[in-house]
DNA sequence: TTAATTTATTTTTAAAACTTATAAAAGGTG
DNA sequence: CACCTTTTATAAGTTTTAAAAATAAATTAA
C-alpha cells in the first residue's frame, strides 16, 4: 500500500466517479485505474464495485474510508509541520542565558530574531554560569550564553566578544572624574557584590588573589540590578562586567573602565555540534547583533 | 514523502547506522542513501547528520522520530486489518432473522461458519419478518433471512428454500394417526396462533380468506416456542411453518402436513448486492446448511 | 439499435528506483 | 605519518514501475 494508492481510493471514494477523481488528483484515468487495482491487490479484496455506469464501495471499503482520511490528514499534517520547522514558520527553541548577559544584549537580539520569525516560540531561561552549561549539556536548552568553558567536551563554544570588568561607582562620586580606575582605588571604599555561586564573582576573587589583593565584601546580593541601585544609593562601589554598563546607567550608577589588572572574560553561544534551524538562525542574530556593539562599549 | 522514506528514516533513526538499517530493510545501501536524501529534499531540510563514521539526528530530525514511528505503525495497523478483514480473520457480522428461522435453522448454521472462521464476530437479532427487511435496507444489519418481500427495490434476495404450513397438534391427539390434514379439520379445534404483528399470521389470514375459510383464535402469543407448549398441553392446535417443527418436536407437540389449501412461502436470504467477505461466508454456508435439511424436511 | 458515457486494457514512453562498481572521507593502527 | 579499514556518497547501467495515449468493452439512455 502506498500514500498514491491510498489517495487515489480516497478521491474515488469521496467522488464515487472514476473521472472525477482523475481531475482532483491530477491523473490520467488509466492510471488511476490501476492504482486503485493496485491497492485492492496488495490488501487482497476488492474496495470499490465499479461498472461503467456507477462506482460504489464493498463494505470492506466503506470500513477503509474513514481509516484512510483519517491516516492522509495525519500524514499531510506531520509533512506540514516538518517542513514549517525548516522554514521557521513554526517552531520552538529554548536559551539560557547568564544573567549579565540576559538583562544587557540579549533582549535587543530577541527583538531582531522576532522580527525576522514572529512564529518561533522562545523561552529563555536566566540562570547563573554554570547552570547555563549544564542545561546545555542535557539538552533542557539547545542554546546558552555563558563564559567560556575549561572542559567544554562535545559542547561547541562560539566566542561573541571580549569582556572585562568595569567599576560602578555612584553617580556623584568623585571617582565618575577619572576615565580609568585602578583595582586598589576602587576597593579603598566600601564594596557591594554578588553572592556566592555567581561565576563573575568567583573569576573576579581568582583574578584579583593572583595579584595579591584582597576583597572586602561590604554588602551583597544575587541580583545585577540590585548592586546597582545599592551603587547608585551610595552604599558602596562595585565591579560588573562591562556588557552591564547600560543597566548600570538607567539604575543610576556610573562605569569606569578597571586596570591594574584587567580582567577579561569570554563571552560566548555554547551549543551541541547539531543544532536546529531555528536555533542556527538566533545564533546568526546574536552574531550579528552582540559583535558590533560589544566592540563599541570598549 | 513516501511511506519507503519513512521507513528509512526510522530504521536509519533507530540504529543511527545506514550499513544496519540496509539490512533491516532490505535494501542496497545506495538506495538507502538516496532514500534518505530524497526525503530530506522534500520536507526541505536536514535530518541526519552524517559522517563516515558516525551517524546522529538533527533536531528537526529527532522531532520526526516519535511522529514517523507513530504513522507507520497506524499506517501497519490499518493495513494489516484491512487484509485480516479480507481473509476473515477477522471481522464483524450482523444478522437479522425472522423468528421461526433464528429458532430453528439458524443456529446450526452458524455453528458451521464459526467453525470455519472463529474470528468472526456475529450478531443475531431475532426480530419480526417486517423488521428483517428494515434492518437490510437501513443496514443496520447486512444480511437478513426473511420471506420473499413483494417490492424487494435494490434488495438482493436469494431463495433458500420453499416452506408451507403444518399442523401442530398434541402428542396424545387422536389427529396424530394421519399422514395430512384438511384445514378444515384443524379449525374445529382451538387454534393457538401468534399476535398480530407477525408476518406468518399474516400470510395464513391472506390465504385462509381467499378459501372462505375462517380463522377463529382461542389463545394468542408473540413467542412460537409457547405457543408450541400451548398445543403440547392440550390448550388447542396451531399451524407454523415447517422449518419449526423440530422445535415443536422438543416441546412435546406433534406436528403434520397441512392440505387444502397448502399454503407456502418462500424463505430467502435478503441483502444489498455488495457483500462483505464474512456476509459472502456466511451466505454459503446458509445456502448449504439449510437447504439440503430443509428439503428433507417434506 | 445507436450514441454517449464510463471504466478496463493495451501499448508505448518516460521516470524512478535499485544494484553494482567506484570514490571519498574519517577513524584506528603499525 | 602513512596505511588500512569502515562507512557513506556518487556514478553508471539495468530493471522495474508508473503514466499517458490509444483503443476496447460495457452499460445506459434516447
Amino acid at each position: 500500500m502506498t500514500v498514491k494508492q491510498l489517495r487515489a481510493f480516497l478521491a474515488v471514494a469521496q467522488t464515487l466517479s472514476f473521472t472525477q477523481a482523475c481531475e482532483r488528483l491530477h491523473l490520467s484515468q488509466p492510471a488511476l485505474s490501476l492504482a486503485i487495482k493496485g491497492l485492492e491487490e496488495s490488501l487482497g479484496g476488492k474496495l470499490l464495485i465499479r461498472s461503467t455506469r456507477s462506482v460504489r464501495l464493498t463494505p470492506e471499503g466503506e470500513s477503509l474510508l474513514p481509516l484512510a482520511k483519517h491516516l492522509l490528514a495525519q500524514w499531510d499534517n506531520t509533512e506540514e509541520r516538518l517542513r514549517q520547522r525548516f522554514t521557521l514558520q513554526l517552531g520552538r527553541l529554548s536559551v539560557a542565558a547568564m544573567p549579565a548577559f540576559a538583562c544587557s544584549l540579549l533582549p535587543a537580539a530577541l527583538v531582531k530574531f522576532r522580527q525576522q520569525h514572529p512564529k518561533i516560540n522562545i523561552t529563555v531561561h536566566d540562570v547563573i554560569n554554570e547552570e547555563v552549561t549544564a542545561m546545555v549539556r542535557s539538552r533542557q536548552v539547545e542554546m546558552g550564553i555563558a563564559l567560556s568553558p575549561e572542559g567544554a567536551g562535545s559542547l561547541l563554544f562560539t566566542p561573541l566578544f571580549e569582556d572585562h570588568f568595569v567599576a560602578v561607582v555612584p553617580a556623584d562620586s568623585p571617582l565618575t572624574q577619572t576615565t580609568q580606575l585602578a583595582w586598589s582605588t576602587l576597593l579603598s571604599h566600601d564594596f557591594i557584590n554578588l553572592q556566592r555561586p555567581s561565576m563573575v564573582r568567583r573569576i573576579l576573587e581568582q583574578e584579583l588573589s593572583k595579584q595579591d589583593t584582597e576583597l572586602t565584601v561590604a554588602f551583597e546580593s544575587h541580583q545585577l540590578s540590585t548592586v546597582g541601585r545599592m551603587v547608585a544609593d551610595g552604599l558602596g562601589v562595585s565591579a560588573v562586567p562591562s556588557m552591564c554598563i547600560r543597566q548600570m546607567h538607567e539604575l543610576g550608577a556610573r562605569c569606569i573602565p578597571l586596570t591594574a589588572p584587567a580582567i577579561s572574560c569570554r563571552v560566548g553561544i555554547l551549543t551541541h555540534q547539531e543544532l536546529s534551524v531555528a536555533a542556527h538562525a538566533l545564533r546568526t542574530v546574536l552574531l550579528k547583533t552582540v559583535q558590533a556593539p560589544s566592540l563599541s562599549i570598549d
